[in-house]
DNA sequence: CGGATGTCAGCACGACTGACATCG
DNA sequence: CCGATGTCAGTCCTGCTGACATCC
């Protein structure tokens, strides 16, 4: 009957950053869920969308575009190479550099894997009106854009 | 000159669940590096809050209004013990229960601590408006609200 | 030479599980 | 007996560091 009363104390509960954590928590639950039912992880679609989208490229630019640390990609590349989705061959021009290309089987599943996180974002927002989806996405861009590693004070106008 | 334009495509970088997380690292970036200035971690802060504003109780009653888990409580009240901040003493009508109790110097760190959150809560928001920030924390309220684990399809009625 | 690259080993942390003895 | 409690041990994951050999 009662709603089961959040024993959370207000002042906890009204913290942006403990709100933000925990919509985080709800938001990668939602992810992993889906991703895990077809054995992938939210890095191996990261991978395959930056390939996808901007074109084959060495692992250290794939993981400035994606935010996975270098040393952590190679774990990464290994299971998508073993699931033939991406190939790495040595970079001809650049002896230090492998070149990950996406196969055809890499597009599919990437395609397949965004069909997934599209549902699970859409259970994630449900709770919001369309008007509301739209604001929340853009205050979150505008804060981590503004929050961005090159951005600590507010330019870089010296 | 340029920017730095962010080289994470634009299909990644608009996803919710990502911009979310995003955030998340942010905010706990700014939280955790003004508390460790002070040798203290969130936890401390969380469960000295969950004294002051609903006083005295068990660890498992600490854990509920937390979120700490029961077995990860233990260390967090011991170094919060171990600061005079609380103390943990056997219930005499339950003996099976520690009573953890805030001390006066438990109930001033939590203040220090309080101002240190708030002053990075100020930072996070700071690249919005006063209005926007509002809109922010409803619709985050809302939306963890709704994914209560007692909330996963939209209520305890039927 | 300085700097980038791919790789590996390892750390610190946090969420979480399992087991156990105690007790209501 | 069932269930809650406090405690300890240990797992898994992740963000991150350090080091190293290779190469531009």
């Amino acid at each position: 009957m009662t709603p089961t009363p959040d024993p959370t104390p207000a002042r906890l509960r009204a913290i942006p950053s403990r709100l933000i954590a925990g919509a985080a928590v709800v938001a990668d639950r939602l992810v992993s869920e889906r991703l895990a039912a077809e054995g992938a992880r939210k890095w191996h679609f990261a991978v395959l969308v930056a390939l996808a989208d901007a074109g084959a490229a060495s692992q250290a630019e794939l993981s400035r575009r994606t935010g996975i640390y270098r040393s952590d990609m190679v774990a990464v590349l290994n299971e998508l190479s073993d699931a033939s989705c991406i190939r790495r061959e040595p970079d001809p021009v650049d002896r230090r550099r492998n070149v990950i290309t996406l196969t055809a089987t890499g597009r599919r599943r990437m395609e397949r894997l965004d069909a997934l996180i599209a549902d699970a974002q859409r259970e994630l927002l449900a709770p919001l009106t369309a008007a509301q989806q739209g604001q929340l996405t853009r205050l979150l861009t505008v804060l981590t854009e503004h929050h961005r590693p090159s951005h600590p004070g507010r330019g870089e106008a010296h």
